[in-house]
DNA sequence: TTTTGAGTTGTTCGA
DNA sequence: GTCGAACAACTCAAA
């Protein structure tokens, strides 16, 4: 009798387009499709609360998928060798196939594997989480990039994304009865309290509600992208995050679907596009830096002097600030384990820059309360807005709170769907209640300090007190 | 090796 | 109200 194949589900919890999947089906062994939650605690960067509620529903739905085919998804956790080796033993398998992933503790993880289990079983690593390969892509003098730009243009002139392939119509599925976990003693979702009830309102996770998302955002927003990506109340976005966190639908999938379009009318689909890349280099960093995640790109910023506020950084993350389009962006991420792209710079810039705190402290935030927090695009972005990063914006850009709410969010509909307590407020104070007059304010029925807080910092002060301190840091580090 | 041009996303101030 | 300049040099990538 032939030996099965083990095929180990990681962030590629999809049937289409996933060159593994379809490798598993081809060599014609039985296949035994396992996914493991890892329970090794030397792995800093697990899965965050709101990940793990994405992960439940999305294993749920593959597992749904896979039992269409045939097949039956085994679910294990703990440390991941352990659980390999014994299923190895288990199973007599005598291959293991599985897609690479370029976090640093996923790719030594991968390195054990190879080490421990190659005598026993055929190992095969496939690639499809990204467009470019993060060692592919190198300058002229055969190093890794540090700017975008050229990244960017590099990346272009090697060959474009091929066509997807098609998920297989059966898998071969092992027959003999293999133990597995049930999903629901995982605890995965949060109980007491159940501060993702809403999160269905906003999500489909899986591969089918990833396609459902990468239509509608073909029909309707790409062809403005340039232009609505910025806004906050429209639904401007791809808001395929989550969805290709979890590999639910590759880039590549996305790409070609994209290139494909008959609907960009305005935009070619290149600004949208752009932003694949901008993902491609925040793994071409990660891989290269593996510090990335911990510390700053630009060392002297570890010089800096930070605060230590543990009352501001609690109440930024409550959405507490007083100032409405930071408080919007952090309260929406509290309810949907999301925000949009725009709010996500404005409150890092606030928790950096007005209140000084550790870019860190806001990156953890963001892992444990995003569910499409993912260890790269996350720390690049924190880096970025922090001035430290890799073509990190310049010092003196602070974001001001109050222009960037009546720029991006000119109607105060996106505050006012975050911020309840304001909904009466006329849109020429939405970004600014305390310059509210104060028969105005009592109309709108809010008392300042009890309905919504004053703002806990002036940011004008804020703002010279930030550029201050940047001064001080470029003295000490000159 | 040296030179040159460029670098995601902003704000403020003064004319 | 609008517009351009200043903010500060520095590092990267390619010619």
């Amino acid at each position: 009798m032939q030996k099965p194949l083990i095929y180990w589900f990681r962030q590629d919890l999809r049937l289409h387009d996933n060159p593994t999947l379809s490798a598993a089906v081809e060599s014609g062994k039985p296949i035994i499709a396992v996914y493991i939650l890892n329970e090794d605690t030397s792995n800093k960067w697990t899965e965050g609360s709101a990940s793990r509620w994405w992960l439940h529903h999305s294993l749920q739905e593959l597992s749904h998928t896979l039992s269409q085919l045939g097949s039956r998804l085994i679910l294990h956790k703990g440390k991941v060798t352990d659980v390999l080796s014994q299923l190895i033993e288990e199973t007599d398998a005598d291959a293991l196939y599985f897609s690479r992933q370029y976090e640093p503790y996923a790719s030594q993880l991968e390195d054990r594997i190879n080490k421990l289990f190659s005598d026993q079983v055929e190992i095969k690593r496939f690639k499809g989480y990204l467009l470019y390969e993060p060692e592919s892509i190198r300058t002229g003098s055969n190093q890794p990039y540090k700017v975008f730009t050229p990244f960017y243009k590099s990346c272009l002139s090697h060959s474009q994304p091929l066509q997807p392939i098609p998920a297989p119509e059966k898998i071969n599925a092992y027959k003999n009865k293999v133990k597995s976990e049930l999903l629901s003693q995982w605890d995965l979702l949060p109980t007491k309290p159940n501060w993702a009830m809403q999160f269905s309102d906003y999500w489909i996770p899986g591969e089918n509600g990833a396609h459902q998302v990468l239509n509608e955002f073909i029909l309707h927003a790409c062809s403005k992208y340039s232009v609505l990506r910025n806004r906050p109340d429209v639904t401007g976005t791809s808001r395929l995050s989550p969805h290709l966190h979890f590999g639910e639908i590759s880039p590549r999938q996305v790409w070609v679907g994209i290139k494909n379009s008959q609907h960009n009318i305005i935009d070619s689909g290149e600004p949208y596009l752009r932003q694949l890349i901008w993902r491609e280099f925040s793994y071409h960093l990660l891989t290269h830096w593996p510090d990335f995640p911990d510390k700053p790109f630009r060392s002297e910023f570890s010089q800096f002097s930070w605060k230590k506020d543990n009352k501001a950084l609690h109440l930024w993350q409550k959405g507490q600030t007083g100032y409405p389009i930071v408080d919007a962006g952090m309260r929406e991420l509290w309810k949907t384990g999301w925000m949009h792209n725009r709010v996500r710079m404005i409150v890092a810039s606030f928790l950096i820059k007005d209140l000084l705190i550790p870019w860190q402290q806001g990156e953890e935030w963001f892992w444990d309360t995003l569910v499409d927090a993912n260890l790269a695009n996350n720390s690049a972005g924190w880096q970025w807005v922090a001035g430290c990063g890799a073509d990190a914006a310049p010092y003196f850009r602070v974001f001001n709170p109050v222009l960037q709410g009546e720029k991006f969010d000119p109607q105060g509909d996106y505050v006012r769907t975050w911020i309840p307590e304001l909904k009466k407020l006329p849109k020429k104070y939405i970004h600014s209640p305390w310059q509210c007059p104060a028969d105005v304010l009592a109309s709108a029925q809010i008392k300042l300090g009890e309905d919504y807080p004053h703002p806990i910092v002036e940011h004008s002060e804020a703002r010279d007190r930030a550029l201050n301190a940047y001064h001080e840091l470029k003295a000490i580090t000159a």
